[in-house]
DNA sequence: GCCTCTTTTGAGAGTTACTGTCATTTGACA
DNA sequence: TGTCAAATGACAGTAACTCTCAAAAGAGGC
């Protein structure tokens, strides 16, 4: 059950910045946490993939998980959580942070991001593609997006206001954030809506193109 | 009931453009209808004041306005359409397809919204702020904001796909009406936020500012 | 290995937003 | 006034949550 790497780890294998947080030495009832959580999710997505999101319910979720319906608002909130949360969020806000302080907020965003995209998907690309499809195709899902709490526009905020150093974010960086977040959303949701065909990162270049340039030519 | 200036409009007395669709001749079960409307919402806005979003039923609600909870889900759909749905969204539209075809879309947007604010506010101010500052506590409505069918995005990308004469939208037309729908959101919600206090045509001003700069500065 | 404490889980009852159906009422129109 | 279509209300049902409380399971000292 915690068979990694039993000899050395291959030099340049491309380590997984997400799997990487897992491999930290967990209590038993940590790991059990965890594995429940994978095993909710992978049901839930074979579910949706099988039924669609909407005719699937909570019930049949926690069954074929093997746990009750109790046990699942433990582990997700809302039915939006199961497709909504992931571990990426401290990820990304420290690769942000980790940009040069002077850089404009939006190259730090491109290099930051096309970086962490390309690592990504070497080890989660089917994944996040089911996800973000359902994103796209599930109302709800794509509202749930913006809801307060982990939307994209508050982890750009949070990281503006860092950056600066200063308690209260002014008007222009909700602004900024706000933008920034919807536009590189669309991103991924294109990417998705195609199936993946094609490459992220020229969308993302694409999107800070058309952000760096005023929106010219629009 | 239908006692609207009954001698002469002052030459100069603003119109309200929303109002003004209202004016034109309607059956008596149009009338009933709207009058209908309209009570369901003034007794929600006032129920949602008084105990809050989340506390407040729809049952409550259906009681208030001396309706069936049936007849309440067949003019709102949903909750959030209480606070959402408003018959803003063809004015808007007119307004921005009016401005001139070569003329950059952030220009179009900054001035076609500066002076349809600027109308609105003169009439109907007051529920402006209650609806928006809903939206700003309520994280459900925050997100429902976004939900496909009237956000903000969907209007600026038909109104970009128009403009171009195209049948679907670029990608690049998609980011900038994310960005764009993004960015006046918080404008609105900045301004509600602080009761009004703050001129919202120097919101709108800024963040149009912020835009076209490609965000320099942040 | 056993005992105790804390965390996690499951069972069950309740609330509310929403859906669908069908009979009744109400306005439109000749 | 009579006929038809649209609007309404009553009712039953579903599913996503919420709350409470007791049982089970892992952590840690002995």
């Amino acid at each position: 059950m915690k068979s990694e790497q039993p000899t050395a780890a291959l030099p340049d294998a491309p380590t997984n910045p997400v799997q990487a947080r897992l491999e930290a030495p967990l209590s038993l009832r940590e790991r059990k946490k965890l594995k429940t959580r994978q095993t909710v999710r992978r049901e839930a997505y074979r579910l949706f993939a099988e039924q669609g999101y909407e005719n699937t319910t909570l019930e049949q979720i926690a069954a074929a998980a093997e746990i009750s319906p109790s046990t699942l608002f433990r582990y997700f909130a809302t039915k939006e959580d199961l497709v909504l949360t992931d571990e990426y969020d401290p990820v990304i806000t420290a690769a942000l942070l980790d940009r040069p302080a002077g850089e404009p907020f939006l190259r730090s965003c491109r290099e930051a991001l096309i970086g962490l995209i390309r690592a990504l998907l070497q080890h989660e690309r089917q994944e996040l593609l089911t996800r973000m499809r359902l994103v796209t195709e599930v109302p709800a899902l794509r509202a749930g997006l913006f809801r307060a709490g982990n939307s994209p526009q508050e982890l750009y905020l949070s990281v503006l206001t860092r950056r600066a150093g200063v308690e209260h974010p002014t008007y222009e960086m909700r602004v900024t954030a706000a933008a920034i977040g919807a536009a590189t959303v669309e991103a991924v949701l294109q990417w998705a809506a195609q199936d993946g065909r094609e490459d992220i990162a020229d969308l993302v270049d694409r999107t800070f193109a058309l952000l760096e340039s005023g929106f010219a030519g629009v």
